[in-house]
DNA sequence: AGATCATTCAAGCGATGACTTGAATGATAG
DNA sequence: CTATCATTCAAGTCATCGCTTGAATGATCT
């Protein structure tokens, strides 16, 4: 070893970080933490081309975030382990907490003041056994598919206008999306509220629901 | 807003990342662990250039990491909060699970098969209560004078082999540092076994010690 | 085996990062 | 108010990153 074993290591923990410092790859990190995906799935989703996404996939992997393995002709990634999620995770909460701009971002998504606080995990699977929430998915309609909360509407936020006539006037709306990092949730909660709706969002998304064992249902297909 | 709010957020936590994408603010946020520190015994400690570890300390202030105040004509950084020490430890975490240069180079560290497991700091708390063991701070001196584990003995790695002697031949030693990205504790109990003691490394270093809220003994000075 | 398709590699470009050097700032001490 | 000292700023250099384009793998399907 030619440099000082401290510094080498030091060198392995940046490499970690550096994975986590360019936005493409936290947005693949965030596709991948609704499930596996092939090459092509997540460059389509991020808006990458595929050489791109496939550089970026391999950069990820360098850093032990991501693992893949063959399927025919296809590569699929995934995330190596839950610790890759509690790491992004980590890394909104000390955001949010200590960027201001982020807190600017954040309260100009909620479209004003008054952003009401999320709902936990815990008390949405609590209403939803006594029926008395009503549970909005904001996601692209592949997403919802390939699994969400059992009872959930699923609306993108285009269809979200749409939709409005639809829901009763009184009725406790939870919105969820992807996850901490996706904007859909807060932007869905501020078009709803926006018409005069009682709606809150879901803390974390499907991951993080997905995560703490609760039901998820997969469409046929 | 130019860009989408989505993107926004995305680059301030890339932003984070980033700032802990060099090892030599790894190694700066290692030292403010130990307290806070001016620039001048930050760059010394570092190894930095003055000018050099002022951008670093700078770049770590926009990413919210640390903050800093004016004392006199020095200005004095220190870490935003506690969980810039969790970011940093999971990140080690991370690196530890999936990296195989991580494993080569602690298994380096160790001189070779067998390292023991570490000692937790609740073990050693327990075993310093009846006396059992022998604390050994693995630090240079005026860190230890900064703040120490009671009863601790000191020595740098260098001062190792001179009080060799004194220990006891079936003494039972716990080796600690600055915390778990430093390395002098490996160092020392792979140099200690080697002369057939019966030592081990202590979980964490002195800043999670103290973290947990245990006694700290602190030189006048 | 040859054709096909998803992915990866390789080269090139503009932008950003790390480090050095030397000058500017800004608070304190005489 | 000037001198001093710690820190920061500014400019320059070399290396690396992110992205694009076009070619090269490597596994399947006929």
């Amino acid at each position: 070893m030619s440099i000082s074993p401290k510094l080498a290591l030091l060198e392995e923990y940046a490499l970690v970080a550096r994975a986590l410092s360019a936005p493409a790859r936290l947005s693949l990190l965030e596709q991948l933490a609704q499930g596996e995906r092939g090459v092509e799935a997540l460059a389509e989703k991020t808006g990458l081309t595929i050489a791109n996404c496939s550089q970026h996939l391999q950069q990820l992997r360098r850093a032990g975030l991501v693992t893949s393995r063959r399927d025919g002709k296809a590569v699929i990634y995934r995330l190596t382990d839950a610790k890759t999620l509690e790491l992004m995770d980590l890394l909104r909460i000390v955001a949010e907490r200590n960027l201001a701009q982020v807190e600017r971002i954040l309260r100009g998504l909620s479209g004003g003041e008054d952003a009401p606080e999320p709902v936990s995990r815990a008390d949405l699977a609590a209403r939803l056994a006594e029926g008395s929430v009503t549970v909005l998915d904001v996601r692209p309609a592949d997403e919802y598919a390939a699994g969400h909360i059992p009872g959930a509407l699923n609306a993108s936020l285009a269809q979200l206008e749409q939709i409005l006539p639809t829901l009763a006037p009184d009725a406790e709306i939870v919105a969820y999306c992807r996850g901490p990092y996706c904007v859909y949730a807060h932007q869905a909660v501020a078009t709803l509220r926006r018409h005069g709706l009682n709606a809150r969002r879901l803390e974390g998304g499907l991951p993080e629901w997905r995560e703490d064992g609760r039901q998820v249902l997969v469409d046929a297909g």
